[in-house]
DNA sequence: CTTTGGGCCTGGACGC
DNA sequence: TGCGTCCAGGCCCAAA
């Protein structure tokens, strides 16, 4: 994608989770896109000009076509189509809609209002134990509440908070701020082991889930307890214990599933 | 400052 | 079978 540029932009409604910019079609279509990057969960495509900043959201997809590949009829949920001068044509879909795709100049792209408090990205070196425990003091809400929290770190989503807490041993119900030191650090490692074992597996397959070229999901990451309530976890009686196995709750309006046998 | 709750949206699961 | 209802997800933002 780095060095072709812009040829159209097709743009079949006028906004996703948020509105369109003003002038998106004009500011892209004959810009050459320099860099590709990623921020969270952001998709970060420069051009010399501005970025397009470009979240898929939950149920969002992208289908790429390369030249002389069969470009698929416009499905109800396609909602943006890029054709390159190269003659590839790329194609968002996204039933959901709660992606979103944004322009900002590119000098000042890390001062745009999505990017601008974002906590450490959580595979980099800059998320550490320590870095975790300081962002947690003095957080009065919940451990799985705060890790889910873009400031904290970023693009730890319900899933994998869940998952993450499981391997670190630690209860979601555990004040944030009393995460520190040796828990903050299993932690950490917790969430980096997790996401980076999901994305080794292609993703979590979660209904309608797709890999990146369109298929249905043919792998996926096993969850040790998210989904599974009721049932034991791994190497662990405790669904014969009084608890009866993997509990759910509810945090902040999300479910959270738990094994409170191995979790404190 | 932190925390909470509402809102965006569709399709799949479920009950009648 | 067909319908209505509920729920799930990421994550911003207004309100408390």
């Amino acid at each position: 994608m780095e060095g072709q540029s812009f040829k159209r932009v097709h743009l079949r409604r006028k906004n996703l989770r948020i509105p369109f910019p003003k002038g998106f079609q004009e500011r892209l279509e004959g810009q050459q896109i320099v860099h590709v990057s990623r921020r969270a969960k952001y998709i970060l495509i420069e051009t010399h000009k501005d970025v397009l900043i470009w979240h898929l959201g939950m149920s969002g997809q992208v289908r790429i076509y390369n030249v002389g590949d069969q470009v698929a009829a416009t499905g109800k949920h396609d909602h943006v189509q890029f054709d390159l001068n190269s003659g590839a044509t790329i194609v968002y879909t996204d039933p959901r809609r709660f992606g979103l795709m944004d322009l900002t100049q590119a000098a000042t792209v890390h001062e745009h209002r999505l990017l601008k408090d974002l906590g450490p990205e959580p595979l980099g070196n800059e998320f550490s134990g320590p870095i975790l425990a300081a962002a947690l003091k003095g957080r009065r809400t919940s451990i799985k509440q705060a890790i889910m929290d873009a400031h904290v770190v970023a693009g730890v989503g319900n899933i994998y908070a869940s998952e993450s807490l499981f391997m670190a041993g630690i209860s979601p119900k555990r004040s944030a701020t009393t995460v520190q030191g040796g828990r903050a650090e299993k932690l950490a490692m917790a969430i980096k082991k997790v996401l980076q074992a999901a994305i080794e597996a292609g993703g979590s397959t979660l209904k309608d889930h797709r890999t990146t070229d369109g298929g249905l999901g043919y792998f996926q990451f096993r969850f040790a307890v998210y989904d599974r309530a009721g049932q034991a976890c791994a190497n662990c009686d405790c669904n014969i214990s009084a608890t009866k196995g993997i509990q759910r709750l509810e945090q902040g309006g999300r479910s959270t599933y738990y094994c409170p046998r191995k979790q404190r």
